[in-house]
DNA sequence: GCGCATTATCGAAACGTTTCGAATCCGACA
DNA sequence: TGTCGGATTCGAAACGTTTCGATAATGCGC
């Protein structure tokens, strides 16, 4: 593999020019660069990753902590996780992936060995032990999610609390005063993950401060489950008008399925909004009204905020991403009737 | 950060003594080893990634490269990426992921940069840019899926032919004679992905060879265009009596929730097995007979050959995995009607 | 034509490891 | 008593880069 001194050699100059050349720290006489490039490009060189680790501090490379729980949903993890890797190119990072229960005892040996600059951590809980760890550790890191304790942390997430009011917002402004709430599988609750509560809590906060009558319900995976939930939240509130999906792809088009078969038209009868959705609901039938969960744009933020770090020009605080509402025709006035 | 020095220094020896005593490649006095192990705890060290790369020629880094195409099955590419991540992690290597274009050009990048001592492929379509470029790096390297040009390259995956045969002779030892197979989405197919011609093929071509009628149709992820897809099947071989699913997950579950809406019963009027499925079909409704893509298994023996390159005690070579069948009861001996 | 500031380049140190060869110590054997 | 050998330990070189300080070359005003 060719290294500096073969490009100072066939350039004609000295190592340090190289170097200077390749950097741009130092001014460097056109000629001159010119040959450099013409070398480098000759020999196809490119520096040794570990003499760069070791001499300058940087090592250029980001450690993505990224456990799976049961009940994540593949899909919107793996969105994070290229987004992540897509928005830390842009700065020419690398991107170490930790996984399971590597996704905390790796973080301490690859930040204690110096492999990587910053940390970002995804998927946290609400008492999550690698927010204490990156504490510790003291390196650079960006949370993308909201745990309980904040204190010291950089965290950036969409606002779930917001979104939870826009959902409720919009079915009362359209006249409906009984609406109801399909959530997560029951053991994402239980696991401690920070975001389902955070939206639940707010949907009933702000349903109940407009007057509404609402209801909620998880919903497991399974079909079973599914049906269950949605038939228990039929039975509870017969007079139905709204309904908010905050859950995976998989179950928000079952829930369309049943409601279909039980007669139930959307929006004619209820007017139905997905909540916080990491993918597209166009090919949904009907394609719902969506709350969108921008993971390109809390990834790419998140970057932003580690760099900002690296540079020292960032205080440890939560950033909240302000969410949208896209109208696509599952959401209608209340007919009276 | 403590270095190599500080531990020395606590410990009472020299640095050589220390890496020595570390890494067990000679012999050291046990007392000595003792205090440096006392040291090495009471300082926290690790040694520096950098200059352990720098020195010795191993990273202990692997380069997943690992693009997200259209069409492709995000929890199948994800169980993929943790079984690859969770192997390496046996041989305390760690893994950097690239996805999306720098799936191609990242890898030289890394490669010529030494960052990394070998190089996992995934998602290879059957003529892949990566495979020329990882026998142009010459760095070990392993293949996940079979490419068209294999010369040079170590390759491992799922027999997916013997698989397609498989499910072939066990509907027709059934008695099952018109036997239908529902493919992944069209775009899977033109996209070159590798894997799902070689079922189809095989699957043809065993039904064929077996005296059975066959009809094959792919099946797109909306739910209208598997319901096209199952209702062609149905006019096309209105006997159908055997089907096998070489799909992803929602579409599996989407084909029995129409059959069951059409009166089909599974498996009294049709035995149904779910071919190459990297997820459980245990919440189906019903189970179904699978033949597992086991994600863990190829990712695993992945590592072990690309560990077997280091030690160069390996040549290029393809290996496939063979399948299995499971019974789950979807499907039954075909009735005399 | 002189000194001075500026520009372009170079030499050498330092980063933290691994590893080779050599040195030291000790008891054992002749 | 002198030497040999094994067990331990040490010193120093090398890995490839970045970067500091110094040197050489150039252009400028006086």
């Amino acid at each position: 593999m060719a290294n500096i001194h073969d490009v100072a050699r066939v350039a004609g100059v000295s190592i340090s020019t190289v170097s200077y050349a390749l950097s741009g720290k130092r001014s460097i006489a056109a000629s001159t660069k010119q040959r450099i490039d013409q070398a480098v490009l000759e020999l196809d060189y490119r520096a040794n990753a570990g003499a760069r680790m070791l001499k300058g501090a940087r090592t250029q490379i980001l450690a993505l902590s990224a456990p799976l729980h049961a009940g994540t949903h593949a899909p919107a993890h793996m969105a994070f996780v290229l987004s992540v890797v897509t928005a830390a190119r842009a700065y020419d990072y690398d991107v170490l992936l930790l996984t399971q229960d590597e996704a905390t005892s790796g973080l301490r040996r690859v930040a204690r060995s110096s492999l990587v600059d910053g940390i970002v951590l995804l998927d946290v809980s609400t008492s999550d032990p690698r927010t204490e760890l990156v504490r510790e550790l003291g390196l650079p890191a960006t949370v993308i999610g909201i745990p309980d304790d904040t204190a010291g942390l950089t965290c950036v997430d969409l606002d779930f609390e917001q979104a939870a009011r826009l959902a409720v917002r919009r079915l009362v402004d359209l006249g409906h005063r009984e609406i109801g709430l399909i959530g997560q599988a029951p053991l994402i609750y239980e696991r401690g993950s920070n975001f389902p509560p955070r939206f639940r809590d707010a949907f009933l906060a702000e349903a109940a401060l407009l007057g509404a009558t609402v209801a909620f319900t998880p919903a497991p995976e399974e079909s079973a489950g599914v049906r269950a939930a949605v038939d228990g939240l039929l039975a509870v509130l017969p007079g139905m008008t709204g309904l908010a999906l905050h859950c995976n792809e998989p179950v928000q088009s079952m829930v369309l399925e049943l409601l279909s078969q039980r007669g139930i038209s959307v929006p004619d009868d209820l007017s139905v909004i997905s909540a916080c959705s990491s993918f597209s609901t166009d090919h949904l039938n009907p394609p719902l009204d969506v709350i969108p969960l921008p993971a390109d744009q809390s990834c790419t933020r998140a970057i932003e905020l580690t760099m900002a770090q690296f540079a020292g020009t960032a205080e440890p605080h939560v950033e909240l991403i302000e969410p949208t509402y896209v109208q696509l025709g599952s959401t209608a006035a209340r007919t009276s009737s």
